[in-house]
DNA sequence: ATGGTCGGTCCCCGA
């Protein structure tokens, strides 16, 4: 059995000593972390690395950041998004091979661009990222293998992943078009691990931190792990770690995770 | 009725 998890930790420099007590705790054998917030150089890989994780980060000044942590050795095939115009990239995504015991599988860490306000260049630059999405996951389909594409989605799916769907209309994780997006990459044949063992709605993976969000229970469900399905076949358990979230200094998302009988 | 969040950075921007 294995176990992956994706968690936006909104700074790996601010949450260091949640992250490193989360892990120690729910023992993950590979994290996917989203907003490092850092450059690739000052990632905190030997704090991480003496709880026995090789770290994978991709990193940018201030914003965005993404990493892989794993037991299993890590071998990264992608530091950006393929597809893109070659320019200058935000570091919103990183896919490796983990080199596991009883067989290799690939995951990826994602960033999806947050797209708010609609009606601008962020909003389509989200759903132009998106596209680029769905045409590399066409490719790694065919490959056939174990696959899993984790991370922040920055898509409410559905309006039952919302304690408060009207509060959303107008934002750019639950329009239409990110929605149909979010469903292209579902058509194609993965699968949203969490959803496929709980159907029902009620479950979140943010809350803001206006508003006393999270004492209301006011969020919605925007960190995924889809699964190929050589991955989906494997699904053994699904869940989100609300834990985290009620920490102090605590992370406004909280992590997701699976486990794949490998 | 009012004011109510974080993090990084450079006092405002992004979420």
């Amino acid at each position: 059995m294995v176990k992956i998890a994706t968690w936006n930790v909104n700074s790996i420099k601010a949450r260091l000593p949640n992250v490193l007590a989360w892990l120690k705790e729910a023992q993950p054998d590979v994290v996917l972390l989203q907003e490092i917030k850092c450059v690739t150089e000052q990632f905190p890989e030997m704090e991480i690395g003496d709880l026995g994780y090789n770290v994978a980060a991709v990193g940018q000044k201030t914003y965005n950041g993404v990493a892989i942590l794993s037991k299993s050795r890590i071998e990264v095939e992608h530091r950006v998004l393929p597809g893109g115009d070659g320019g200058e990239e935000q570091a919103r995504y990183v896919e490796a091979l983990i080199d596991a015991k009883p067989a290799p599988f690939r995951v990826a860490s994602i960033y999806l661009p947050n797209g708010n306000p609609i009606g601008t260049e962020k909003f389509s630059y989200k759903l132009s990222w998106m596209e680029r999405l769905r045409a590399h996951t066409q490719t790694l389909l065919a490959g056939d293998e174990v696959v899993v594409l984790g991370g922040d989605y920055n898509v409410i799916p559905w309006d039952i992943d919302a304690r408060n769907p009207a509060a959303w209309v107008n934002d750019a994780l639950a329009q239409p078009e990110s929605r149909s997006h979010f469903r292209g990459l579902l058509y194609l044949g993965l699968t949203d691990a969490f959803r496929a063992l709980h159907p029902e709605g009620g479950h979140y993976s943010f809350w803001d931190y206006q508003g006393g969000a999270w004492p209301r229970d006011d969020g919605i469900r925007i960190d995924h792990l889809l699964l190929s399905p050589q991955a989906a076949d494997r699904l053994a358990e699904a869940g989100i770690d609300r834990g985290p979230r009620g920490k102090e200094k605590a992370s406004d998302h909280t992590p997701v995770w699976c486990e794949l009988k490998l």
